[in-house]
RNA sequence: CUACAAACCCGAACUAUCGCUUCAUGUUGAGCAUGAUGAGGAAAGUCCGGACAGUACAGAGCAACCUACCGGUUAACGGCCGGUUCCGAUUUAUCGGAAAGAAAGUGCCACAGAAAAUAACUACCACGCAAGUGGAAAAGGUGAAAAUGUGAGGUAAAAGCUCACAGUAGUUGAUGGUAACACAAUUACGGGUAAACCUUAGGUACUGUAAUGCCAUGUAUAGAACCCUUGGAGAGCUGCUCGCUCAAUUCCUGCAAAGGAAAGGGUUCAGGGUAGGCAGCAAGAUUGCAGCAGUAAUGCUGCAGCCAGAUAAAUGAUAGUAUUGGAACAGAAUCCGGCUUACGAGGUUUGUAGUUUU
RNA sequence: CGGGAGGUAGUUCAGCCCGGUAGAAUACCUGGUUUGGGACCAGGGGGUCGCAGGUUCGAAUCCUGUCCUCCCGA
C-alpha cells in the first residue's frame, strides 16, 4: 500500500457513518481545527475514515470552502501514517472529522505544524481508550 | 503621437517529487501498475426563455400574471439584429432613455390660487340712479401645470370668430415605404397622470432532475376512525365556475325498495422501515475551420473533432527557473439560449478630435 | 435546487397598499422635583429612509437593477 495515498476509501462518507460521529463521537480542538473522533471494534474497510469540512457561515465564497479543504486533506495526508500504525495495532477502526473554526483563510505550514498537534493528540487517545474500554 | 468612443481577444508559463476524479488496458482476493483525462468568461445572481420528466392533457368562460413603435431572427424569449419618431449627453465619433390608448369610463393633482377641469376673483363692455342682470375671456397675479402659441384683422368689449405661420388629434389618399412613419389635402381644438384603477391587442396548464423509472435491504399481506363499489367515495383536466374524463363485484334475504356478509377501493390519523445502488447523466438547438445567402442578428453546406461528470462532492502542496516582487473576479452539480452583476495585467481592429512633420 | 420576508433616529418598530408634514416607544442631553439618586414632570437634539437609475411638478412610498440580512421546503 502506498505511503501517502488518500483516496476515496480513506474518506469519510457514510452518511449513517458521519451522522453517528456527531451524535455519539468526542471532540477536541487545537484552534484553528476542531477534531471529532470515534472509535469503533466494528470492522470498516479502512482503519481511519477521515473528512473535512468549514462552516459556510464563516466563509461565503465557495472557492475559499474548497481551498481550505484541500489544504486541511494534504496536512492530514502527509502525517497520517502514524494515527493509521497506532489505529492497526489497537484493532481499533476510528472515524475521524476535521472542522476549520477560524474566519481567515489559515498557511499551509502553520496548518501543518498544528495539524500535527492534532493527530499526535489523538494517537495518544487511542491508546488510552481500550484500557478503559466498556 | 495624445485624448476619447466602439467592437473583440486573453484570463501567469515551465520542470521535479508526493497526491486526487473519471475512463481504458493488463493482472487480480482486496488491490496494484501503465496510459489518457479533468472547471468559467462569467461556472455567480437566479432576472427571462426553452429542452426533458411527471400529473390518465376534449374544451369554454372568468380571474390572475406577463408583454406593448415597426420589421426581421430563433426551438423559444422580456434576448439579439436592422429601421421609425421624440428627448437627453458630448465638440465629434458615438452612447443612453422613451414610444398601444388620457378623444371609452372612474380616481387623484398637496400648498398657493377666483378656478386644477360643466372655469371667472380683480379688471373689461352693454343696460341700470344703484343693487344687480347679461356678454366676454385679452390683461393682472398664484402655481409644476391655467383652457394651443405668435402676429394681423375684427368688435360695444372680446373670443380660432377670421386669416398667416407653428402645434396636437382624427379622416381621406390608385402618393413613397413590407411596416412604424413621411408627404399632401381636409376637419376639429380637447390640462397632466395609465412605473393609479382601467381599456385594447397578443400570450401563459401546474410542478421541478432531491423530477421521474427500477433494483436491493427491511418492517407488518399489520392497526384505528369514517366513507364508497355504477343513484359512485374520491381523483384528474387551470386558481374559480361550467362542462368533460377516469374510478373498485360477488353472495344471501326480499315481488320491489332496501338490508346484511365477504372482498376490494378511498380519505384521514397513529406507527414502522430505508439513509444503499443503477438509469436519468454527458454526442449536443455541440465545438473549430472554410465556403455560400443576408446590411446584420442568423441560416445552409462541407471537412475535422469528442471536450468534467462528482455525490461529505475531484485541480492541491513543496522546491526551483523566468517576470512589473507575485497576481483580479471567482469553483460545474440535469442541460442549453440570453440578460445582469464582479474583474488583473495587457493586446488587436475601427472611428472621431487635436498636435507635429512632409 | 426551489420558494418567501425584510433593510427607516443608537435600539425595537409604525408610516408604503391609496405619492406632498418622517413618527412612536426606549436610550441620550437640559431644566424641575429630592438632602442626593431612582421614579415622575417639562423641554430639546439626533435620519444620505441599504445603494444606483427611472416615472412624476414632487418618491421612504410607484417601476427597474443591485447589495446585504433572515426564514421555509425537499
Amino acid at each position: 500500500m502506498k505511503q501517502f495515498s488518500f483516496h476515496k476509501k480513506e474518506k469519510l462518507k457514510s452518511r449513517k457513518l458521519t451522522d453517528k460521529l456527531f451524535a455519539e463521537g468526542r471532540s477536541f480542538t487545537v484552534f484553528p481545527i476542531k477534531v471529532f473522533y470515534t472509535f469503533s471494534d466494528e470492522a470498516l474497510d479502512f482503519p481511519v475514515k477521515t473528512g473535512v469540512g468549514v462552516s459556510g457561515r464563516n466563509f461565503k465564497k465557495a472557492t475559499d470552502r474548497n481551498r481550505i479543504k484541500r489544504l486541511l486533506r494534504e496536512a492530514f495526508r502527509i502525517q497520517k501514517e502514524e494515527l493509521i500504525q497506532i489505529a492497526k495495532s489497537n484493532h481499533k477502526y476510528v472515524g475521524v472529522f476535521l472542522l476549520y473554526l477560524d474566519k481567515t483563510l489559515p498557511e499551509f505550514n502553520v496548518l501543518k505544524t498544528t495539524m500535527h498537534k492534532a493527530l499526535q493528540k489523538l494517537s495518544t487517545k487511542i491508546g488510552e481508550i481500550p484500557s478503559a474500554n466498556n
